[in-house]
DNA sequence: CACTAACGTTAGTTGCCCTAACGTTAGACG
DNA sequence: CGTCTAACGTTAGGGCAACTAACGTTAGTG
């Protein structure tokens, strides 16, 4: 191992979250899904339906980004949008029974990466790992954490 | 905190370290630079010349990324490539006094923000975090750990 | 001499994250 | 009631890291 870049706590990071993304991102891509769309239907399955706004809030992924993904999903029949009759600016944002099906498949799928994710850890290093990384987190983005 | 996606170790290591990615980005950025560019520059520093296959095989920056990278570095005078006379197929890449200087005050900036990455950790759990970080990069990459 | 591989270049893709501009709708204010 | 600001959603695009594919030149091997 080199000495310099190699050591640097954010470099290390960066490298073993960019493998970490490759293995869930194969996973997700054998079922013809992305990391956005788990992310959308986990969002509406744990706290229900949702406007699109709301939705990029509660996952912190881009307004356009969600609309791009949410067209995606509607395609595949995953979600459903309806307009709010309350507000017509907005959509209602529904999981479909495929969608939830979906999800819990991406779910099984994901929940595998982290055994091997984590596979050299034992179950103490490995809470310790995430209690570190919650914690770092909070402080990186802590609008995040005021929910 | 939402439960599901939020807590699986993957996420929170993609989260964390786009957070960690955008600091030192910003820092960089600063200085007219990306994170390429201090990837090779060490490397040049800390290996000595090389050519740009082998920059590409130390840093693990793609083939194709690094012609790019170099290209932007030459034009900045952070670098130079000269052909190899024991082999026509090769340049030698090698640093300026400028690159030099330039990596230097790139490092610092990069130092800087580790500070402000692990500030919440005390100093026995940056270590571990650090030597977990490591671990794992090497399980999810062992090509590079046979350095 | 032919073949394979190494080297370097060019052009492009993908996913994540982000910016900007626009049209429609809702609510506040005078 | 009209104007203004903000919210919502859409479209189009960019930057970066990481990656793929194709091509031409050079080197080494049989």
């Amino acid at each position: 191992m080199v000495p310099g870049v190699d050591d640097l706590p954010s470099w290390l990071l960066t490298q073993t979250a960019a493998q970490a993304g490759r293995l869930v991102a194969a996973e997700f891509a054998a079922e013809g899904a992305r990391g956005y769309h788990y992310r959308l239907l986990r969002s509406l399955i744990d706290e229900g339906p949702a406007s699109q706004a709301d939705l990029g809030r509660r996952t912190g992924i881009h307004f356009s980004d969600v609309v791009a993904s949410l067209n995606e999903l509607t395609t595949g029949g995953w979600i459903a949008r309806t307009p709010d009759p309350a507000d017509r600016r907005r959509n209602v944002v529904t999981i479909t029974p495929t969608g939830l099906h979906r999800a819990e498949v991406l779910a099984t799928r994901a929940a595998a990466v982290q055994d091997h994710l984590l596979a050299p850890l034992s179950q103490e290093e490995r809470a310790a790992f995430v209690a570190t990384l919650t914690k770092l987190l909070h402080h990186l983005r802590p609008h995040e954490s005021e929910e």
